[in-house]
DNA sequence: CTTGACCTTTACGCAACGTAAAGGTGTAAG
DNA sequence: CTTACACCTTTACGTTGCGTAAAGGTCAAG
């Protein structure tokens, strides 16, 4: 299928101008030119144009895109690969974003509290890592945490005291289950630790525990990606062997 | 709380020449100006600057915010709530674009056909509304949907079938939990057969069922925000609601 | 053969800042 | 006390990614 600009910038949604700039900065050169001076765009085109599009919506810059794309190392598919993990991280970013409105909804209507730092979440790019590099835990302790902390106590309806141990536990799962996980084995010293530190996290909010209400949640954190997520977002993996973990410390299953 | 320019700038995550020119534009002016000359902003700044955010987040021109936020007839909440609308819009179209970034992969890989219009699906700006009305869910369904439902199952490893049912239940909890929840009845018919879909519900993701386990995941429900979040954010009070019901279907509370 | 929808190049315009330049301010430390 | 340094100010020119004419050539249909 060949196309002209008009053509080709339909079916891509863009304009006629965009192309020719395009062409212009060398990043899309037309198949050929015909006798008349019009540009024709082949099938190698579109595809191309299909790439710089992705780039584009990433918010790659056309002189960057045009590195890349000419580089001799370019590989399509490995791009396409990349293409999609940006684009959920993008998802992730918009649905923080999402969250913080329904949050500013909330307050605005008295229901909850806010810290001017909750108030801009979602909004930055990559500041995220950068914040969190830079200032490390600092700025949340100073601005959000307390009011946060405050909301969710509520929730839960814990004392002060309760709910620090409840949070400490928390952090301690975490940081005790990603050494486990470098060991590989679930039925192992760290890993069984992490799911006793889990037991006494969920005694915590539950006012009982049983085996069997245990090893059920473990199966949860695999089975519903808001648990799953929350885990495997520190290291792809961890919910599954945080379940291995609990299901050996339960006894539901052996080795 | 007072802020100089970087320091806001700092909690937003932008620049402070970007307030400066704001202010400049007579978009975000400072509260009031110090002795010697800086600028310093309020509360009633930072809610506004977020007002801000959100509406180019959503691409619209700094003029016409301007206006917008200017306006006598401008209402905070209701802005949100449309902030809120466009958001989603524009995570679904962020949806289409992930699938055909799938299926561009799927394409390069051989493993199935593509049109060239099928390539630039997701980077049309409002044809997002236009593919809503003209297809419906067909799209969504063909292209969407299967991608997605494909990489939950992998992880919860179910079959198809048992994979729609789980999905199907999920629904029929949501909305009998609704219609209970106006009961304010949480021992009420409707209240506990809301907690029996979620019994099958639970029974379809762990191998298996016993109640202790159920009624400790009810707990959870409200403890932990990601569970609570997924049924408050339908009806505030909703997880709570469910809790009752579960504890009360497991024979862990009277009444 | 004319009309209208396409195509061409050239060129200026514009939004939303980034980036210096040249200078004043605030405060903590030597 | 002053010196350093991180902040603040205004003015002004530069940049990216196009939009939008202007002035003209091309092509298929009626």
């Amino acid at each position: 299928m060949e196309y002209t600009v008009k053509k080709l910038a339909a079916l891509a949604g863009i304009s006629a101008r965009t192309l020719r700039y395009y062409d212009e900065l060398g990043l899309l050169k037309p198949a050929r030119i015909s006798s008349s001076g019009y540009r024709i765009y082949g099938q190698k085109e579109v595809d191309t144009l299909q790439q710089i599009l992705f780039y584009r919506e990433l918010g790659v810059e056309l002189e960057r895109i045009k590195e890349i794309i000419t580089s001799p190392e370019f590989d399509m598919t490995s791009a396409l690969i990349e293409h999609r993990e940006k684009l959920l991280a993008k998802r992730k970013q918009l649905d923080i974003l999402i969250a913080n409105v329904e949050r500013t909804i909330a307050f605005a209507e008295g229901r909850t509290q806010m810290s001017d730092k909750e108030k801009f979440e979602g909004f930055k790019q990559n500041m995220i890592d950068e914040n969190e590099k830079k200032y490390g835990e600092e700025i949340r302790k100073k601005y959000g945490d307390e009011k946060v902390d405050q909301s969710y106590r509520q929730f839960k309806n814990m004392t002060k005291e309760e709910f620090n141990k409840w949070q400490e536990l928390e952090k301690q799962i975490k940081e005790t289950l990603k050494e486990a996980f470098l060991t590989g084995d679930p039925s192992g010293e760290l890993a069984q630790k992490a799911a006793d530190l889990h037991k006494q996290w969920i005694s915590c909010s539950w006012g009982s525990y049983s085996k069997e209400a245990h090893a059920g949640l473990a199966q949860m954190y695999v089975a519903d990606e808001r648990f799953r997520e929350y885990y495997d977002k520190e290291q792809l993996g961890l919910a599954e062997f945080l379940r291995d973990a609990i299901l050996i410390y339960t006894g539901m299953k052996e080795k």
